[in-house]
Parts: C-alpha cells; sequence; structure tokens
DNA sequence: GAATCACATAAGTATGTGCTTATGTGTTGG
DNA sequence: CCAACACATAAGCACATACTTATGTGATTC
C-alpha cells in the first residue's frame, strides 16, 4: 500500500508545507529551510519522508541536493482518487477545472 | 488546513479499508465491522476521525447509524491535487481514463 | 590535505495515535 | 418499563512519530 506511505507523508503540516513550496519550484534543502522554522536534521528527515512516498525525488549537484517534486506521487493520488469517481458529485467545481485544463 | 485531517484520516491503513469498504455501498457500523478483525470502539473512533475529515456521512436510523462516502472529501482532495496539475505527466494514465469518464 | 560546507544519520525524548476494557446513550421490542 | 441492541465515549496503555542535540559523510575551497 504505498498510498498509505503518501498519505502518512502529506498527513503531516510541516511536510505539506515543504511540498508545497518545492512545488513553486524546484530547490536544495538549504533553500527550502529558509523562511521556516525548522532545524536542518528535521528537514532532512522530512524530505527522506517525502521521498520514500515518491511525493519526491532528490538529484546530487556538487555539494548540494536538489529536490522536486516526483509526479510519481500525485499519479498514485490521482490513481486512488479514480477508484471512487462513481460518487463525485456535478458540483466539484476543482475536478471540473481541473478536466478543462487536460483537455487543453 | 482540512486537507490536512483527511491525508491524516487516510494515513491509517484500518480507516483506509474501511472507507474503501463503505465505497461499495452504504452500510452501518456493524456491517461494516462483518469481517474486519476491529472492535467496536476501534471501529466507532475510526468512522469518527473520517466523519471529521468530511470522507464519510452518517445518518441515523433507528438504531443503526448509517455511513456513506461523502464526497466532499473526495472533492477538496481533488481541490489539492488540481493546484499541482503543472507536474502531472502527460502518461498518468489513471487522470486520463478519469477525464474521459467525467466528459461522459 | 585541512577546514568548511551541505546534508544525512544516530540516539534520546516528548507528544500523538490506535488499541483495549469499561461504561454511557439512545432506540427498539417484548 | 426493562432488557437487549447499536453505537458512542472515557480512560489507560503500547507504540509510532516528530523533534532535539550530537556526530558522520561526501564534496568543495583555500
Amino acid at each position: 500500500m504505498i498510498e498509505n506511505d503518501i498519505f502518512k507523508a502529506l498527513a503531516d503540516p510541516t511536510r505539506c508545507a515543504i511540498f508545497e513550496k518545492l512545488a513553486t519550484g524546484s530547490m536544495n534543502a538549504s533553500a527550502l529551510r529558509d523562511g521556516m522554522k525548522i532545524s536542518q536534521p528535521a528537514m532532512s528527515q522530512h524530505l527522506s519522508v517525502l521521498r520514500s512516498a515518491r511525493l519526491v525525488r532528490e538529484e546530487r549537484q556538487g555539494r548540494f541536493v536538489n529536490y522536486e517534486v516526483d509526479p510519481e506521487g500525485l499519479a498514485l493520488i490521482a490513481g486512488w482518487l479514480a477508484k471512487y469517481r462513481a460518487y463525485w458529485p456535478a458540483r466539484i467545481d476543482a475536478l471540473k477545472a481541473l478536466l478543462k485544463d487536460m483537455d487543453q
């Protein structure tokens, strides 16, 4: 159940914020830490969890490690969500907008 | 951050299984418990968490309480997911299938 | 090659979470 | 009414998790 790891990873608000920040553009761990009240080890641990959940992937660049959003995690969530499409009401505007975007 | 409650609710495998079972059709707490190795209080607590996360909603029917999937929780996940559509690769088959379904 | 930097890992601790048993609440049927 | 039922809540406990400080690892710079 990889989805469980994904949900578990996103269950923590700090980790959710890290992911959200990373979604604005790939950056290294130090850059991610800027403006966030979080220690270096804590950030490293959070990134490790996000990476295990396939929400984030890393790429060594010299002594920096560049992190970026891993689409695979998002795809897995989308897959999970798709299983329950029978329950999506017509009024889900977010989804409708989403669909339009994909059609283009 | 209501999404955090949703992710936290789905982070537990037991709760995930309960939701999945409920997605096959609405039923009461006792029926949900059938075949699952889980005590009555544990089930009640899990349902309470799922309800707080808007993943499930209840309806009293005599001395039974009927539970069903609450589309609002799914919509919130879809909304969260939509924020990161920039990262969806074209190869996400699940999403593509999902889109086709919605178009019909 | 030694110091420094960017990051990872180890170990300990405080808090959170999911379970248990016990009990409470509301409903139904005899 | 009262016994049985369906479910909720309370309290306590075992374990998980998110943090801390301390230290390790690999790369760069002087």
